[in-house]
DNA sequence: TCTGGGGTCCTAGGACCC
DNA sequence: TCTGGGGTCCTAGGACCC
């Protein structure tokens, strides 16, 4: 049987999240703001049409906002988490199988649906209900394989006429669309590569596509190899939809404000190793490795603001997921990398090198206390942190501080607490 | 003055072993 | 004087994604 995948994609996720919430900005350019409201991560599309760029500082294009009543909103991700379950929970019960690839974005498995229905129509179907259910505006790009789905929900994104859905099964359209698109726009191809394969005489979408995979092999790798089958027609890319289990958990932060003093540092790296063992026994597991890293400004003067970047990772001898053994360890990591004298801009933990409880070899000496860690304990500080959020935390971690993030636009939290639910007037 | 956060996969090269 | 070769495992770094 043939593959059909769709890709569902939110237009403008975050400010469509935002608007629906404010009908009076309606026609109003809005943007959404990073962490510390640093660089622009999302726009409407009178955002878009006044030239602002994704990722771009805010701090420069802060008199193009003035002028133009831009309105900002810092990102506000219980919100859009909360809306995008919303969005997956109606395409489960749309789809015989669904992949949630990102926030605002699904795959679907359509290949036994194509027999039954017009794809075209069903494509329209999943916008209008996702439309009249949620109030968010949806594109659906349908094709025998991922990466030519993707393609196909660009081209329903850039051309009104389209309706919103494109259907790329016919290999005649698969053509048309890939000669008039860059290579840069394939899933997969990103700047790095566009440069090396414009060198090498591929410009469009098409121009890779029709490039022999023996030599793609040699020249770039089995990833662009595989890119190109898929571009032919060749479905290499399975449909995940049971998410694999994490290979490792990062937290990281850029400060508010620069950090210059060891002991403000301890405090925000023993804040990441409290989130990220959060995360890990959410996720069931426990960990073995642990790593901290931290930078100054890849951005400033390094004339004036040297730069320094560094990481040091360590193993427990017996893998944990209780925070007091890899705040030990991240703080002797720590004491190891720092140096004074500069002017920290961001840092970071990360846990990686899993195991499930239980399955890892013990050691001759370990006592049965050190093997099971002390997840009762762990488990009962996240219970109540769930209902009193932060109300219990170790000493190394202070109440203040005076390093987290700017969140100075932040919208109500209008569907997951009930302060914030909008009222009606 | 001010530039996000969290992931995955692949590959090259070093360490180690026989 | 002359100092191997091949396999595997691990890690760091580079590339990509949203």
């Amino acid at each position: 049987m043939s593959r059909v995948f769709a890709l569902v994609d939110c237009n403008n996720f975050y400010a469509s999240c935002e608007k629906l919430f404010r009908p009076d900005l309606a026609d109003r350019p809005v943007v959404v703001l990073s962490n510390n409201d640093g660089c622009v991560v999302a726009r409407s599309k009178e955002a878009k049409a006044l030239g602002i760029k994704m990722g771009v500082p805010v701090f420069q294009i802060k008199e193009l906002l003035e002028k133009n009543n831009v309105v900002a909103f810092s990102s506000n991700y219980a919100l859009y988490a909360d809306m995008s379950a919303r969005v997956m929970r109606t395409l489960e019960e749309m789809a015989p199988a669904v992949e949630v690839y990102s926030i605002d974005e699904a795959f679907l498995d359509l290949s036994g649906v194509a027999t039954a229905i017009n794809l075209t129509d069903f494509g329209h179907q999943i916008r209008q209900r996702i439309q009249q259910w949620i109030g968010i505006a949806v594109c659906v790009g349908i094709a025998p394989t991922k990466t030519l789905a993707k393609l196909a929900n660009h081209g329903a994104k850039s051309w009104s006429k389209t309706g919103g859905v494109v259907d790329l099964t016919s290999k005649e359209r698969q053509r048309k669309l890939m000669a008039l698109l860059p290579v840069n726009e394939v899933w997969g191809i990103g700047g790095r590569l566009t440069k090396r394969l414009e060198e090498a005489g591929i410009h469009s979408v098409l121009d890779l596509a029709d490039a022999p995979t023996k030599l793609i092999r040699q020249q770039f790798s089995v990833v662009v190899e595989r890119t190109v089958m898929e571009l032919n027609g060749e479905s290499c890319i399975e449909l995940e939809d049971i998410p694999p289990t994490k290979k490792e958990i990062v937290s990281s932060r850029a400060f508010g404000e620069r950090v210059t003093e060891l002991a403000v540092m301890h405090e925000a790296v023993s804040e990441y190793v409290h989130r990220a063992c959060k995360k890990l026994r959410q996720e069931r597991c426990q960990a073995k490795r642990i790593s901290v890293f931290l930078r100054t400004s890849p951005f400033s003067d390094h004339q004036l603001d040297p730069y320094y970047s560094n990481s040091r990772s360590a193993e427990l001898s017996y893998p944990s997921d209780d925070t007091r053994d890899f705040l030990h360890v991240a703080n002797k990591l720590l004491n190891a990398i720092w140096k004074d004298g500069f002017r920290y801009a961001k840092a970071g933990v990360m846990l990686s090198d899993f195991y499930a409880h239980g399955v890892c070899q013990q050691d001759l000496f370990a006592t049965s206390d050190t093997v099971r860690g002390n997840s009762a304990l762990m488990g009962l500080i996240d219970q109540i942190n769930q209902q009193m959020p932060n109300s219990l935390y170790f000493a190394s971690k202070s109440a203040k501080q005076s390093w987290g993030m700017k969140r100075e636009l932040l919208s109500p939290a209008f569907t997951t607490n009930w302060n914030g639910l909008p009222k009606a007037r």
